[in-house]
DNA sequence: TATACCGGTATACTTAGGGAAAGCGATTTG
DNA sequence: CAAATCGCTTTCCCTAAGTATACCGGTATA
C-alpha cells in the first residue's frame, strides 16, 4: 500500500502542517471565551442590562458564587465584561458587556444557526 | 437600593428566563460539536481528504489511539464523519468528513474571524 | 523467523472543572 | 440585639476529561 500519494494531502500545498494549527489557534482562542458551563448563560443575562452579582445569582438556577465570581473575572480578564464599583455604604457592584463583549453577538448567532439545524437533524433519527 | 425596576430587565418583554436558556441550547449543542482537546485538529485534518487511523494520529502529535478512536466515534455520531472500511486484506479503514460535515466550516470560519481580532486585543496589551 | 504496520482496546493513572458548605466584614431591617 | 443581604473567598470533595502504557489479531516485509 503506497501512501506517499496520500499524504501529500495532509494539508493545502501552501501551507505547512505547523501553519495549519497555527490556524487554529484563534478558532480555540474564540471557543475558549465561550466554553465552560456558565459563561454563555452569563453572557445571556449581561445582555439585558446591567446586573449586581446576587441579580446574576438568582437569574441562573444553580451557580454558585464561586463559580460565578470566577466566570465573570475571565470575562473582565477578556474585556468582555466591565465591572463598576460604586464607591456607595454599602458598596454596590454591577457588571455589563463592554461594547466588545457585544462583538460576540454575530458569533453565537451562527452558533444558535448552526445548533439549531443541527438539534433537529440529530433528534429526527 | 429598590430593585423592582432593574429586575424587570432579566429577560426581554417577551421572553420568560425559561425560553431565553431555551435558546441557548442549540448554542451549546454546536459548541459541544468543537469542544474537546482534539476535535478541531481532527476535523482540520479530514477536510484536506480522506484518511486512515494511524495517518490522523502521525500528523496530530500527541494524539493517542484512544483520544482519535473516541473523537472519531463522536464525529460519526454526529453524522460529521463518515467511517468506511475497505474489505481488503488487511482491512483498510478510512475517514472523511461529510458534506454535513463541511457546514460546519463557516461556522469555524466565525469563529476564526472573531477569535483572530480577539487574539490581537488580548495581545497588545 | 523476527519485525513492523494496521486499527484499534484495556487498564491504570493524573489533571482540570465544577459542586457543597462554610465563613467574612460591612450594613440594613425587624 | 438578631437576622438577613451584599459581594465575595476558602476549603474540601467528586467526577469527567485526558494521558501513558501495554496489548490484541491479522498481515506484510526483511
Amino acid at each position: 500500500m503506497e501512501e506517499t500519494e496520500n499524504d501529500k494531502r495532509k494539508c493545502p500545498a501552501h501551507m505547512s502542517g505547523e501553519q495549519c494549527t497555527k490556524a487554529l489557534l484563534p478558532v480555540k482562542d474564540a471557543l475558549d471565551v465561550l466554553s465552560g458551563k456558565w459563561k454563555l448563560q452569563i453572557i445571556l443575562s449581561l445582555t439585558f442590562g446591567k446586573k449586581r452579582f446576587k441579580q446574576i445569582q438568582r437569574e441562573i438556577t444553580g451557580l454558585t458564587p464561586k463559580m460565578l465570581s470566577k466566570e465573570l473575572k475571565d470575562l473582565e480578564i477578556n474585556d468582555l465584561a466591565i465591572r463598576k464599583v460604586y464607591d456607595t455604604t454599602p458598596v454596590i457592584v454591577e457588571y455589563e458587556l463592554s461594547p466588545y463583549g457585544r462583538t460576540l453577538k454575530p458569533l453565537i448567532g451562527e452558533l444558535h444557526k448552526w445548533g439549531t439545524k443541527h438539534r433537529k437533524r440529530i433528534i429526527s433519527r
